[in-house]
DNA sequence: AAAAAACTTGCAAATTCTTTCAAATTCTTT
DNA sequence: AAAGAATTTGAAAGAATTTGCAAGTTTTTT
């Protein structure tokens, strides 16, 4: 591996996690942690990255990024794995609904090019696809539900009745048992109107759930 | 082989992959690694690519931002100074529109807590706002136009016709004066629903327009 | 205040880069 | 078509960079 591709993962993965230690960013690009070490000093002359003790962490956490893909740091492995697993069981050219959630987020990111078009309620999907020309991404309307990015109310409900996709990606259990009734009740409608508009269904949970 | 055709090889190898080694690229196209490294230096003057230590790496990668919020740094203090004196005409508690579009978004960069809610098709608007709990933020549904983060078609023009706002900061002549006649049309029809869903209209323009 | 963890510095081994040169290929000229 | 010139290619030697380790210093924890 490359000395700049090695930085860019450091940075990547510090994207995703906020913060990391020497450690686990030396077992992450498989280098001595005195690499991290000349790596992260370099990194933060950039300016993207500030060193701590055992560490690095993001120097501006708060960017227009939605919170929760920071946030999953936990079961991040299992959960990239999910999303390998169920963009597999999508095939070429198909369209697909894509639930909001941080499971069904990372199915986004392994779909690639595959899908032809995309619908979805979820701001995070909408960003990660936003640049890509080569695929079509409906976003359905809606409020935002705020630290989430989920579009939720009637416009969003209303605007999947007309659509259709062969597959829907959909999260069970994950943001929708928080607590928050009040949205669970509006994101209820919305699935149920993202199954209706679909052939075929995968569901995607890890094991805590 | 020519060299040519090796060097589009290269380059369209690197296109997929981002980073690659003298080693993977030497197997890929079948010349020793010194060959490789002749035709990366060429390459580089060029621009496309860029060498690094042990391979080369693509020049442009694709980014998950817009890029307009990073590229627009040319008129920035201009933008930034109409986005203030625009976001200062906006009355507390207020219900605002807000058009896609560089200078618009600056403004919303400056609205604060101000409006009650906001309605917008732009893509960055919505991310500026959407860790923001103290504004109740609405997004059209529609289709991202690659590139520039805006939602449009029928469905953004439609969800429009049901609302309502006291405001709406409108761009004018900005993305929709690129020459894609084609996203022009379906801009109007949108643009023409903000209009009619909102009383007091700001329009924003820098000087090059 | 002592112990543990983390950081810095210096250094040797390993990898990669540049330069140089001969062999091979391609192009030009006759 | 053949001879000669020009370019390209692959390899080797020496320079430069990078990497991992260890000794000594600083910071954090108990």
């Amino acid at each position: 591996m490359q000395a700049e591709e090695r930085q860019i993962l450091i940075e990547q993965h510090l994207q995703k996690v906020e913060f990391a230690s020497l450690e686990e960013l030396s077992e992450k690009v498989d280098v001595s942690v005195s690499t991290v070490r000349r790596d992260l000093t370099l990194l933060e002359t950039k300016g993207t990255i500030r060193r701590t003790h055992g560490g690095a962490r993001l120097v501006a956490p708060k960017s227009d990024e939605f919170i929760f893909t920071a946030r999953d740091t936990h079961q991040l492995d299992e959960k990239e794995a999910i999303g390998q697993a169920a963009a597999a069981l999508i095939r070429p050219n198909e369209g697909v609904i894509i639930d909001a959630g941080t499971t069904t987020y990372h199915v986004a990111k392994h779909l690639g090019g595959k899908a032809s078009h995309v619908i979805t309620n979820s701001l995070p999907v909408a960003n990660h696809f936003g640049s890509d020309n080569s695929v079509e991404v409906l976003v359905t309307g809606g409020v935002i539900y705020p630290r989430l990015g989920v579009l939720v109310g009637p416009l969003a409900a209303e605007s999947l009745s007309g659509m259709h996709a062969d597959v829907a990606v959909m999260s069970a259990g994950g943001i929708t048992m928080d607590g928050i009734t009040n949205s669970h009740a509006l994101l209820i409608d919305i699935q149920r109107a993202m199954l209706e508009s679909a052939q075929r269904i995968i569901f995607c949970l890890d094991h805590t759930k």
